[in-house]
RNA sequence: GCCGGGGUCGCCUAGCCUGGUAGGGCGCCGGCCUGCUAAGCCGGUGGGGUGUACCCCCGCGCGGGUUCAAAUCCCGCCCCCGGCGCCA
């Protein structure tokens, strides 16, 4: 059973080294790996060697005289104590090996465009008219044109309101002054058409991809230690994950970490493969890395609903999933009609467990800026590695381990800012998406064509 | 939460009381046989190291302990089943 990493570091640890160089990471670790694993591989051969005297001398025990046997028992105390000592060494050993081994980021597909930050993201197609506010016309260019990217687009002449202030003063449909105060900033209180918006949306994802054939998962909201940190790199558990005070519990950020879960130390058959999920859940994360960035409104917040595909794939699958799961958010955004770019994330800005990255952005009217709605990631082995997801080829029994594929189909509030900003008109009023009238359309209450400021007050609702 | 029963190499199961280094069945893989298929027969089927047709180590839910030796005895935890309690 081969791990692509372990294969890479001991067979080609310059190779490795250059992915993690173009990861600007450190490509010290690389040499430590290495002499870790040697040290590690040569420490068990000495212990096992031991090991094997000291079995020896146990199975001959039973069939020996009662004096005799008296000695091999003190000749097998002393041996004991010796091996005592080298497994702790072992043991140490081993602990930093795996921490090194686990701290691996994974490689990178060779089309990654390299470079340290997002400025290095090549955009690689669009789609839809984007609605540019006059003093936006030369960044709106900048981020196409500029970037070889040929995108429609329409000047208009009246500034569009920020989503933040578009669900707070204009719509008064959300209040994050109220939630700050009871639980803290980044959340959000929603109400009436909001509400009915974003459960729409996850309704219309849910029900586009069930019919291409995904199987619908609800799954746990809470995950064990064990279990996330198989899924997750260091970094993202320190910045985003939520503790369960006094238990062994986290919250999930995305479902993509229990839909890894869902095959935790199982051996699939290579026919089943691929098997392909959508989960729908909500996720918690606790955005410590992200400073004062995007503190107005619900873009960046704790807590949001998020529908979610995910695969297991064999090795030779992965990259065809990969594509798929980012036309099927394509096809979401364009059935909504948002105006969105897809970028190839550049090395640098690559999570530890992607070997390739793209973002689906849609294109701000208020901001006069491409936001990220839609992440998708080609993981290759490096979480069923830890989570032991193997496949079986039926020729030969030969195992090995899966790939797995993770994007997001809609995030619930971060769609309402791209509704919030691209569907407003001058007079203030946001045009709900045609699409997502059928999933509302059975709710009397419900908004059908436009979502009109609250007359009442927020409070009297 | 309490009481009782249980967790064994993909699945089912023996072994546990009485400690001596995991046996059987199914499935699957490879081979033999064969006009083909089936049946039958032989071997393989957890993880790792290595000198890679060989040898060795570790492994019986997880983690400790006792012992020369633990699936087996002791302690803690997790999960499953049944009963009671509680509950949306």
């Amino acid at each position: 059973m081969s791990w692509t990493i372990l294969e890479l570091l001991r067979s080609n640890p310059e190779a490795l080294k250059d992915v993690v160089k173009k990861r600007f990471i450190d490509p010290a670790i690389v040499d430590e790996a290495y002499k870790l694993d040697l040290e590690w591989r040569k420490m068990l051969t000495y212990v096992n060697e031991l090991r094997h005297k000291h079995n020896v001398i146990s199975s001959e025990i039973p069939r020996l005289p009662p004096e005799e046997r008296k000695k091999r028992i003190e000749e097998a105390k002393r041996l004991l104590k010796e091996i005592k000592l080298y497994e702790t060494k072992l043991k140490e050993i081993e602990r930093r090996r795996e921490e090194l081994l686990l701290s691996l980021p994974n490689i990178i597909h060779e089309s990654v465009p390299i470079g340290p930050d997002e400025t290095y993201n090549m955009p690689i197609r669009c789609w839809g008219k984007a609605k540019v506010y006059r003093e936006h016309l030369q960044l709106f260019l900048g981020e196409t044109k500029g970037k070889g990217l040929e995108m429609d687009y329409e000047v208009i002449d009246w500034r569009p309101i920020g989503h933040a202030d578009m669900l707070e003063k204009a719509l008064k449909l959300g209040d994050t002054q109220k939630a700050g105060e009871v639980a803290g900033s980044r959340f959000y209180y929603l109400f009436d058409d909001l509400v009915w918006l974003d459960f729409a949306l996850l309704l219309y994802a849910i029900d586009f991809l069930t019919q291409r054939g995904y199987k619908l998962v609800l799954p746990p909201y809470m995950l064990r230690h064990k279990i996330i940190s198989g899924v997750i790199d260091l970094e993202t558990f320190k910045d985003a994950i939520y503790k369960i005070e006094g238990e062994d519990l986290y919250l999930i950020a995305t479902a993509e970490h229990s839909l890894a879960a869902l095959h935790a130390y199982e051996e699939i058959p290579e026919e089943e493969l691929p098997l392909i999920y959508v989960g729908i859940s909500p996720c918690f994360r606790k955005e410590a890395g992200a400073g004062n960035r995007d503190l107005k409104g619900i873009f960046r917040v704790h807590q949001f609903h998020k529908v979610e595909q995910f695969a297991f794939t064999l090795p030779e699958q992965s990259w065809d999933v990969f594509e798929m799961f980012i036309r099927h958010a394509e096809e979401l955004f364009k059935g909504l009609g948002l105006p969105y770019r897809v970028v190839n994330v550049a090395s640098g800005e690559l999570g530890a467990p992607a070997a390739k990255k793209y973002d689906l952005e849609v294109w701000m009217p208020a901001q006069g800026r491409f936001r990220e709605m839609v992440s998708c990631s080609n993981d290759l082995d490096w979480q069923s590695y830890r989570l032991r997801i193997r496949f079986i080829r039926r020729r030969g029994m030969k195992k090995g381990f899966v790939h797995t594929i993770n994007s997001t189909a809609i995030a619930s509030t971060r769609t309402i800012t791209a509704i919030l900003e691209n569907f407003q008109t001058p007079d203030g009023v946001v045009e709900v998406p045609k699409i997502l009238r059928r999933y509302l359309e059975i709710f009397p209450k419900a908004p059908k064509d436009y979502i009109y400021p609250n007359k009442k007050s927020v409070q009297k609702t």
